[in-house]
DNA sequence: GTATGTGAACCACTTCACAGCA
DNA sequence: TGCTGTGAAGTGGTTCACATAC
């Protein structure tokens, strides 16, 4: 691939990806830059540009097929394949994700799981055998894994994270409530729903001073 | 206040907020804009600017005061009061979400939750009565909430939406795979870690193509 | 006629670099 | 001396606008 595409455009992509998936189930077999981005609530010249990073996918004066471009997105994105997780700490959290239903259908699924619990430790949740997080490592090295799912207390996450980095992981999912480091290369992506929060906060604050 | 401030530096405040908590539970009196940055992978100068929107906070050669930082921080996100949340949709993940314990310590409490099933219409769930959806809009009338949360299918997550917007709610977290339309001056924050994930594997399949 | 693909113009955010203050 | 606060410079991303193709 030629030079550097932005970071912000390859997250946009699922969301095309998505929204295209949508309407091939609706049976839709053009969209045009225009109809898409009033749906996702994109500017059309943004949709347009995201994709000529990869190439030419639609056709002047008519649009673009769906069918055609949500099969090239997801060839991108590498959606056209099983991505295998492990999750680390399952306690409340942890456990809600091992029964979350979500991620199968699209292709993510937790193959091991782990804690440092023995009140969880050999228990079968959502499927998944529990096992001693200080195996972890070993473990690893013999199953390798494409993604690491971090739900442990914020106090260990930073430890967990490193873990997986020395396993060889490069794509982390991060629910622990942590700035965590990793190394160049390494991928990693929070999901904290009190920090979106907080910053939302400081709109309805502003808000009741003034108008409203 | 003055001149629009960028939504990126809202977005980070909270960020900072945190790191700053838990300082002043360590215990340390001060911190330079060079050693948060280093804590949170953020350079000095993105902190001091970002900073300087709100005021001077800091000490020229000494650094931050971190009590006093953190207190200010706190009043800018509007963090030192409670905010009452709605949560609608209370499927696997919306217990989840009445179960979990990390919004009632930052002040962020579900104060109501509403579903259209029957099988959990009248149960009580983390010490909340799970009403009638159907009577969201007359509830909310009487009782005023700050927050939504939205925990329903894809296919019904825009109208749920939109009937927040229309009861005058002005903040949304949004956990359902959609992205949703909001008027302006309606704040919305998603929630998706298979978004998280999908964008994570475009990285994670350039590598296994090149290097590694 | 209509909608894409894309250089160029524009805008916003980040980083620099240094004056100013403790 | 050390670190903040901040205009100015730099960078990166978005939007424009039009040539191009169907």
């Amino acid at each position: 691939m030629p030079i550097e595409i932005p970071e912000v455009v390859i997250e946009r992509l699922p969301v095309y990806a998505r929204a295209l998936a949508d309407l091939e189930a609706q049976g839709r077999e053009v969209v045009s830059s225009q109809e898409l981005g009033e749906k996702l609530g994109v500017t059309p010249a943004q949709i347009r540009k995201d994709l000529s990073y990869f190439g030419r996918f639609g056709k002047q004066g008519r649009g673009y097929n769906v069918r055609r471009l949500s099969e090239h997105l997801r060839h991108i994105l590498g959606l056209d394949r099983t991505w295998d997780m492990v999750l680390i700490g399952v306690g409340p959290l942890g456990q809600a994700i091992l029964h979350y239903g979500g991620f199968a259908p699209q292709g993510f699924r937790v193959v091991e799981a782990f804690d440092a619990s023995p009140a969880v430790i050999g228990r079968t949740i959502g499927g998944i055998v529990v096992r001693d997080v200080r195996d972890l490592k070993q473990r690893l090295a013999e199953r390798k894994v494409d993604i690491g799912i971090v739900a442990v207390p914020a106090a260990v996450a930073q430890e967990v994270i490193d873990t997986l980095v020395e396993c060889g992981i490069k794509a982390i999912l991060n629910y622990a409530p942590i700035a965590a480091q990793v190394p160049p290369g390494v991928h990693i992506r929070r999901v904290d729903p009190v920090l979106e929060l907080q910053s939302m906060t400081y709109y309805l604050k502003s808000q009741d001073g003034a108008a409203k």
